[in-house]
RNA sequence: GCGAAAGUGGCGGAACUGGCAGACGCGCCGGACUUAGGAUCCGGUGGCCGCAAGGCCGUGGGGGUUCGACUCCCCCCUUUCGCACCA
């Protein structure tokens, strides 16, 4: 593309350069804690360091720099940090496929996309850079986890996990979607292996509540989480078995609905609740009966992602005993019913349950009606099409017979209690989070195995357990620490003999959920962070990233909060006070990836049309929570914008420059044309507008346009073909408006095209740069329009416009209103009913 | 099935607590400047009727509240996202 400017030509790629240099050199970005001024940590989600950063994952930093470069000039003490999330499975795998170890791979992509963030002038305070496979940090990872095992909050069981074959480890419930692994896509099996817990559900009823203090998050994230701790009250009762079973005497269930209670004509329990192996060695047919059981354990994660399983189920000829109403009721195990969810056991209501419904059908087992409708008949049980589940007043209930359905609830719990075979209780979706992974890229598990003395901690003073180097990745066999003989044998901390050492190494979302309190403090290296600096900086202001962390990572870092605060180490409850979740960037409608190769490279685009180009470009388009298409067009769009704007100002820098401002002590004296009142009031009214977009709502999009009809107004105000063509620009309160215009501009255009900003404010004549600089104040005074437009409308539609003066009273906009000869054309005729005036807004006439 | 968000020109999107629908930009059309320009500057650009002035229609569909509805209420349709046998 050929650009040539009749005045001067605006080179971005040169300032970008000289610009980086600059505030590189002046070490602008890198604040230190300051009591007397205000604080605003900003902050985007880091990065996994995979190689190239594409114009998707650079929106999000671009949104993030403009918040905090407009904090810095409206006084805030801004940090603004940025790391690498460089553990993981990615780095691990190209050593498996190509023979590039992990850390060598990790920090090559490292140097690469730094330089990229860089190059788009991101202003992050480097110096608090640090990556999460390092020692120096994920020593602190094994710090908290003993701190956590110390108190119970970590904990080692053997359990049923979820595995994925391809990566050959555990994922968290919160890993896998759909049924498959969150990462690769693969359907998840399942395994019972011995594994590391967090303890996150003991902070389940605080992590739920506190949702409701977060009134700066969207509310999408807010019901993704509520939703997924899932929090459910209810009751536990005891049915008793009819006959004991391997020394066990009886079933527990949670239901919701005990009100349903005796309409229970069966009793479900999982695939692997504890009662089903006694129950087959019970059996003659004891082989064949584990084998139905096992095809049930089996079936469910692969089958359930398309949609509905069939219902299915195994009599175990066995019977448990209704307390409320003293019947026997056989004991089934059920494909459908979750082991790993309240006791693992259900009462089956199949009159007010879907579920048990559909199963007594399949299965003919009896179907009782207990709840009528509040304003019905109870329902003839053999009719019943599906089971009505709504509350209603309860019947063939005995003594609670006639009791409403909440009513009911409350008194058959207490009853429950009195008599000893239930309790009302909570029960929680949420579940302990697994960390154990079979890998090597992340933080070795700080704990070692002794014969004698069972599970110890490594010791404070032996921490970091450093990862050794490993070789050769062969992706096959156990977790590749285990082949690492120097690195498993070990000792005893407590008896000194032989021991060793666990080889999983944690799930790296560890290292992402309390990253963000490490930039507080990011090289202290003896304890995680400073609790004074953590103080100062925390909580994150404004926090940005991906939707896809809704779950995962915002719960974790919430989690790990509370761990924290109740170490004594900070005293907030919350991480992250504002949560914006951007949008993604697609390329011909689809998501930009390497493999689609639709990828766009902002190291292309800013060759092309320079770093601030493409800023401006992503901020304009939409707003931050919009997926955005890109478009060459639209980049196209927003330079020739700040050429126009380069245009501008270096044609009348000179002639500005030094020229006192209208705002300047003896500026009111200045007396300014009707067109140069009105450019003050336009450049006014801006600052309101940019000022208001980007702190309040962050729509950074009507912030550019804004900024764009300031521009408009001035090449309508000062064309720079006036100068070129010898016109004076001298009258002295035409430079002041001009002036004040400008200067407001380009610092309003700083946080999105700072290069060029730096730029122009310098050639205005200013020294230190912008970060000497302040945000232009507004003054409603001057935004003041001296007339104003009010639109008037007979009957609805619009007919007529009166200029009048703002202040203007409602007699007076009333009668000018009437007076128009526009709207006298409609009225003539016709009775004037009703005037409705709006102050200032617009005159309503009803006539008829 | 449950939950959340959203439907506005050819396109991306504006419209604060109900008050001039379509700001701003892209694209397109025209003009100026030019040897020329895909540069730049200026103007036009929702649909229909009209030479024009102007009129009528118009924010997914249908109803309602109101002097006035993109905005509030009810019903429906569509799309996207999340959860999905949680007892």
């Amino acid at each position: 593309m050929n650009y040539n400017f009749s005045v001067a030509d605006y080179r971005p790629q040169d300032l970008d350069r000289k610009w980086q240099a600059r505030w590189a050199e002046a070490r602008v970005f890198e604040p230190t804690e300051d009591p007397s001024k205000p604080k605003f940590y900003c902050l985007e989600m880091f990065a996994y360091p995979s190689g190239h950063a594409h114009v998707g994952h650079v929106r999000n930093y671009i949104i993030g720099d403009v918040i905090a470069r407009t904090k810095r000039l409206r006084g805030f003490n801004v940090l603004h940090p940025f790391g690498w999330d460089a553990f993981g499975l990615p780095a691990e795998n190209a050593a498996i496929k190509h023979g590039i170890h992990p850390e060598v791979s990790t920090f090559g992509n490292i140097a690469h996309m730094k330089g990229q963030l860089q190059r788009l002038g991101i202003s992050y305070a480097w110096d608090r850079e640090f990556a999460t496979c390092t020692p120096e940090y994920y020593r602190w990872n094994q710090w908290l986890f003993i701190r956590m095992f110390e108190r119970g909050l970590a904990y080692r069981k053997r359990s049923t996990v979820n595995w994925c074959p391809v990566d050959q480890t555990v994922l968290a419930n919160e890993q896998v979607v759909d049924g498959a692994c969150w990462r690769c896509g693969t359907t998840v099996e399942t395994r019972d292996l011995e594994q590391w817990f967090l303890k996150i559900t003991h902070y389940a009823d605080e992590l739920l509540a506190a949702l409701d203090t977060l009134t700066r998050w969207p509310e999408k994230v807010l019901t993704m989480q509520r939703n997924w701790i899932g929090r459910s009250e209810g009751a536990r009762v005891r049915f008793a078995l009819a006959e004991p079973i391997g020394g066990t005497d009886g079933i527990e269930v949670f239901t919701t609905r005990i009100d349903t209670i005796c309409g229970s004509t069966f009793v479900l329990i999982a695939p692997e609740h504890p009662l089903v192996e006694p129950i087959a060695a019970a059996r003659e047919d004891g082989a064949a009966f584990r084998a139905q059981v096992n095809r049930f354990r089996t079936q469910d994660r692969t089958a359930r992602i398309s949609g509905e399983v069939e219902k299915e189920g195994l009599f175990t000829g066995r019977f448990a005993v209704n307390p409320f109403t003293g019947e026997q009721v056989p004991i089934w195990v059920a494909n459908f019913v979750l082991g790993e969810y309240g006791t693992g056991a259900v009462m089956a209501v199949p009159a007010h349950d879907q579920r048990d419904f559909e199963f007594a059908r399949k299965y003919s087992l009896p179907i009782r009606v207990v709840v009528r409708p509040a304003d019905g008949e109870a329902a003839n049980p053999d009719a019943l099409e599906e089971a009505y589940s709504d509350d209603g007043v309860l019947v063939e209930s005995g003594e609670w017979s006639g009791l409403p359905s909440a009513e009911a609830r409350a008194r058959m719990t207490e009853h429950a209690k009195a008599k000893g075979f239930g309790e009302g209780t909570v029960q929680y979706r949420l579940k302990d989070w697994g960390i154990s992974r079979q890998r090597y890229w992340g933080t070795p598990i700080p704990m070692v195995y002794c014969e004698r003395d069972d599970i110890q901690p490594v010791p404070d003073d032996q921490l970091p357990v450093v990862l050794p180097k490993v070789a050769e990745f062969t992706g096959r066999g156990a977790s590749p620490l285990a082949q690492v003989r120097e690195f498993v044998e070990t000792t005893c901390p407590k008896c000194g003999g032989p021991a060793r050492r666990e080889t999983d190494t944690m799930d790296t979302f560890v290292d992402s959920s309390w990253y963000f309190d490490r930039f507080a403090d990011p090289h202290n290296d003896t304890l995680p962070f400073d609790p004074a600096k953590v103080k100062y900086w925390l909580p994150v202001d404004f926090y940005s990233g991906g939707i896809e962390h809704a779950i995962l990572h915002l719960i974790y870092s919430r989690f790990f909060t509370r761990v924290f605060r109740d170490l004594g180490l900070l005293d907030h409850d919350e991480p992250f006070l504002q949560l914006l979740t951007q949008g993604m960037v697609l390329k011909d409608g689809k998501v930009m990836s390497k493999s689609k190769g639709n990828v766009v490279d902002p190291d292309t685009m800013i060759q092309k049309y320079g770093a601030d180009a493409l800023r401006l470009y992503v901020m304009f388009v939409a707003p931050p929570e919009n997926e955005i298409e890109w478009t060459d067009a639209g980049l196209e769009g927003s330079y020739r914008f700040l050429a126009r704007v380069w245009r501008f100002v270096d044609t009348w820098c000179e002639a500005v420059r030094g020229v006192p401002l209208p705002t300047a002590a003896g500026g009111d004296a200045l007396e300014l044309s009707p067109a140069e009142r009105t450019l003050r009031r336009r450049t006014h009214e801006t600052i309101r507008r940019v000022t208001a977009d980007i702190e309040e709502r962050q729509h950074l999009n009507t912030a550019v346009s804004a900024m764009m009809e300031l521009v408009n107004d001035l090449y309508a105000f000062a064309p720079p073909d006036d100068r070129k063509a010898g016109s004076d620009g001298d009258r002295v309160e035409r430079r002041s408006v001009l002036r004040e215009a400008i200067e407001a501009l380009v610092l309003m255009l700083s946080p999105f095209a700072p290069h060029t900003a730096e730029e122009l404010w310098e050639r205005l004549g200013h020294e230190g740069g912008l970060a000497a600089a302040a945000w232009p104040t507004f003054d409603p005074a001057v935004a003041k329009a001296e007339t104003v437009v009010v639109p008037v409308q007979v009957n609805g539609k619009l007919r007529g416009r009166i200029t009048v003066s703002p202040e203007a009273t409602e007699a007076e906009l009333r009668e000018a209103a009437l007076a128009d000869p526009a709207v006298q054309s409609h009225i003539a005729g016709k009775t004037v009913r009703k005037v409705i005036v709006a102050q200032g807004r617009l005159v309503s006439v009803v006539v008829g």
